[in-house]
DNA sequence: CGTTTGCTTGAATTCTGTCAAAGCAGGTGG
DNA sequence: CCACCTGCTTTGACAGAATTCAAGCAAACG
């Protein structure tokens, strides 16, 4: 059932069948369908959350109502609001699944509990953190340093299997322009460069 | 000597007396003078680094030979490339004084001690990068969601302290973009909004 | 089918970057 | 003490780029 939540535990920290039996009493799965949300602006996020399957995005809404996308998670993907899990204040950002998808959560409390008891589990979300705050240095710079032809094409080369699955406009978004733009920013990539 | 590293320390997380002789004796400073690199892109960075005194500026260098300052780190903060840190490879970012500059480093190798050790020092060390990671998120999205003008007051009103030591043109490198522009954002909103 | 959703295109507008030049300290050496 | 750098900021003119607004079209959906 929690396989792939396991794979991705193992894949950064070697863990015991003893720390497995530890942890596993305290997921739960939750299913959403398209368009449904996991977190809504206002709320608290009090949870850990990692996608079995599907796919989800998070983020802002400014005052014009325009969508600004922080963060896209698919299968093996963590996702939630830091700050809001652990300062307890209300959420800045919205989660919503782009597909009918199912979620892996574990509650703060037990979370905490863990971080304090199982090392392996301290470490692993250690190195969760730490990757997640190196990928977003390299999107700022990315977003610094590149043209919008350059951030696209890292995009789809990165991340094709987000690409495949979600509608253009929220890989603008992701992107930080215009859905306008981005296609014209692929017209010029297909007709000879 | 180290007693603004440990005010640090402590803000974060509770530390015993045995906690801090653990610490301490990994410690060591290391004195810049202005301009002069605590890293250069293309060596390996294998430290951790917090600065006691001065101004640092942490940055990329494009093709173009265009700076892009992605951190800032004046007393009280931590500084470094965690890429190059945690996987060995040659760091894509520069370190540089803005100022002369005390900086407090501890190596690796007794950082990932510490880490397995002395649970205080791995607690902080999260909320650490936990902290940094906020901060990001929500510096990509004031890009995405607000005006220049905005974002400059922002920076102004949030690092009141760095932007009254840095020169502008290090600002709008910050800000992600050019200096003339910077100067007319500043014109705009002094001349009556 | 009719409606919604997403993508593309065009034209006009607004912004931002680029290039070039000038102004303005602060510091240095003669 | 003054003249001269040097580093930094400001300004102007212009070109290029992206957004906005509006419309059209195709595919998916109920």
């Amino acid at each position: 059932m929690y396989d792939r939540y396991f794979e991705n535990l193992m894949s950064k920290v070697p863990i015991s069948e003893s720390d497995r039996q530890q942890i596993e009493p305290f997921l739960a799965v939750k299913k959403l369908r398209r368009r449904q949300f996991l977190l809504q602006e206002g709320d608290v996020w009090k949870q850990v959350a990692f996608v079995e399957k599907g796919a989800l995005r998070m983020y802002t809404v400014a005052e014009t109502g325009a969508e600004h996308i922080i963060q896209f998670a698919i299968e093996g993907w963590f996702i939630g609001d830091l700050f809001s899990f652990l300062t307890g204040e209300p959420a800045t950002y919205t989660i919503e699944a782009i597909e009918d998808s199912d979620v892996i959560v574990m509650s703060k409390a037990d979370h905490d509990h863990l971080l304090k008891t199982c090392p392996a589990y301290s470490s692993f979300h250690r190195e969760l953190v730490t990757g997640a705050y190196i990928a977003l240095q390299r999107r700022l710079n990315s977003i610094f340093s590149q043209s919008l032809e350059e951030r696209y094409e890292s995009f789809m080369v990165k991340y094709p299997n987000i690409a495949q699955r979600v509608p253009q406009h929220m890989i603008a978004s992701y992107l930080g322009l215009t859905p306008e733009t981005l296609s014209r920013v692929r017209r010029r990539l297909a007709s000879g460069k």
